[in-house]
RNA sequence: GGCCUCUUAGUAUAACGGUUAGUACAACGGGUUUUCAUCCCGUCAACGCGGGUUCGACUCCCGCAGAGGUCACCA
């Protein structure tokens, strides 16, 4: 088995369109075949600089490594249609020489007109029946189209199924375009051949023009590989596919987000396909060896970040309790407060150790671990306008603080020794746990939420609470 | 407009003629010595419509509606 993701370099690769190289990739690595990256380049008005290393790039983000294309070379190098021009042009020339193509010396704006008789008329335009009689020989300047043979066809779809199409929707399609370079339709045919790739799976937008493939194939003598159409993904909103148009975010956007490739691949990959069980977390070794053509949805389906975010904080757990603390802690690095930049790494393994569980991307590191860094600014709103500590007054809070401050003084400083101090306190001072803890935590931290209480004193460590706590007794007192 | 495709809760999906239509996310409620999160328990919520075929239809057939795709010297 062979297949390929063949992307034309115009820019980034989105959520619409990147299931079109996992999809090959996974079944391709499944059968123990190959995966070919394709560079469609044929289209030079379109081709953005830097283009083909973000496509590498994203590839390289998700682990989908490819055997043949760019950098890696492979046997039938070069992956750049643009490279390839002759290959196109010798197969042209044995359509000429069989017949089955002839030089268009009709200009544009000639076929404009003929397009708008026909919409006049309400008939579909079809160039074929606007085929000259005597055609000039084919040149460089003039664009190359196919002789169609109409007729009714009938192909198989791994997804879609068994399906069928009339002459109507046949036509002479342009081969080679009046700069010399081939069209896609005639291009993907030739170098899919040329590279022996079985199985070509790209988006149902091809639907339509695979009764034209059919002919081409006919035409060059060549088999038909399986064909394999990939419904869209649609807007988390709207109704139709996605695109750049409507904000489709790259890819490797949600990398700098903080979303794991683990869980990007996963989730995308579960997105209109399933392999009939109930499970939801999938390693790509899992996809691998589960993934199916056959189960690929036939309707498309919605973006939903939602999912994708409870996908992430599933992974970082998963990946936390297997890999410990210290292994996963690289991938973190640009992601904490610029407060931490003076911690040692240590310090910061500490801290990811007792939030990891409350992520959902790794740049909620960003908003909630602050406290952990630098001395939190005082705001006595949350202490006074809190649900369990508004009753009390503020000399009755310092006064708690300062009891919590001397026992806190006087433990040992670990986290089950903090916590039974903590328990201890709880039963001296008749407080109930809602009320010692929020002041205590508030105090710490100031933030809406932060870990369990012993585990946050543990690590910012004896002085620093202590000298928190201090200050808070001290603003109460004035305030 | 022609041709083609699709249609189960808000979202992603299971079901291959017989189920109280299952699961996950979300939402809502509850539990786990503070908060938030995790984890656990629970609640809400779906077969687009209309005809057939059949003892029986989400499943098969036909029609309709809605949505999408495509009709480029773009891919």
């Amino acid at each position: 088995m062979k297949t390929r993701f063949a992307p034309s370099p115009t820019g980034y690769i989105h959520i619409g369109n990147v299931r079109s190289a996992i999809y090959p990739y996974l079944i391709a690595r499944q059968q123990h075949g190959t995966f070919i990256l394709r560079i469609e380049d044929t289209d030079q008005s379109r081709y953005v600089e830097g283009a083909t290393e973000l496509i590498e790039d994203t590839l390289n983000w998700l682990g989908l490594e490819w055997d043949e294309g760019p950098i890696v070379g492979g046997p039938a190098t070069p992956y750049f249609q643009s490279e390839r021009k002759a290959i196109y042009h010798a197969w042209a020339e044995k359509l000429i020489a069989a017949g089955r193509a002839y030089a268009d010396p009709t200009s544009p704006d000639q076929i404009q007109v003929y397009r708008d008789q026909c919409q006049a008329s309400g008939q579909p335009f079809l160039y074929r029946n606007f085929r000259p009689e005597n055609p000039p020989a084919w040149h460089p300047g003039l664009p190359l189209r196919f002789k169609s043979d109409p007729k009714p066809r009938k192909w198989h779809d791994v997804v879609m199924g068994d399906l069928s199409a009339g002459p109507e929707v046949q036509d002479d399609i342009i081969l080679i375009k009046a700069d010399g370079l081939p069209t896609y339709n005639f291009a993907h045919i030739v170098d899919d051949s040329e590279m022996g790739v079985t199985h070509v799976i790209r988006g149902v937008e091809y639907l339509s023009s695979v009764p034209n493939y059919l002919a081409l194939y006919e035409a060059l003598g060549l088999p038909v590989p399986v064909l394999v159409s990939l419904p869209h993904i649609l807007g988390p909103t709207g109704t139709k596919k996605l695109s750049k148009r409507d904000n489709a975010k790259s890819v490797t956007g949600y990398r700098e987000d903080g979303i794991l490739p683990e869980a990007m691949l996963n989730y995308l990959a579960c997105l209109g396909w399933n392999d009939g069980t109930e499970q939801e977390i999938y390693t790509k070794d899992e996809l691998i060896a589960r993934f199916s053509l056959e189960r690929i949805q036939t309707s498309g389906a919605r973006f939903d970040e939602t999912k994708l975010l409870w996908q992430n904080g599933q992974w970082i757990r998963k990946l936390v309790q297997e890999q410990g603390v210290e292994t996963f802690y690289p991938r973190t690095e640009s992601f904490w407060p610029g407060s931490a930049a003076s911690a040692t790494p240590e310090y910061r393994q500490q801290v990811l150790g007792i939030i990891y569980d409350r992520l959902k991307t790794l740049s909620d590191l960003r908003t909630m671990t602050g406290y952990f860094f630098a001395d939190p600014e005082i705001d006595l709103t949350m202490i006074t306008d809190n649900k369990f500590l508004k009753r009390f007054s503020e000399s009755e809070l310092s006064q708690l603080l300062q009891t919590a401050a001397d026992r806190l003084d006087q433990s040992a400083w670990d986290a089950d020794s903090l916590q039974a101090t903590l328990n201890q306190l709880l039963a001296d001072t008749g407080k109930k746990p809602a009320e010692l803890f929020s002041i205590i935590r508030i105090a710490l931290s100031f933030a809406p939420f932060s870990p369990a209480l012993h585990l946050t004193l543990n690590v910012l460590g004896r002085s620093t609470s202590l000298a928190r706590l201090r200050r808070v007794i001290t603003a109460l007192e004035n305030a």
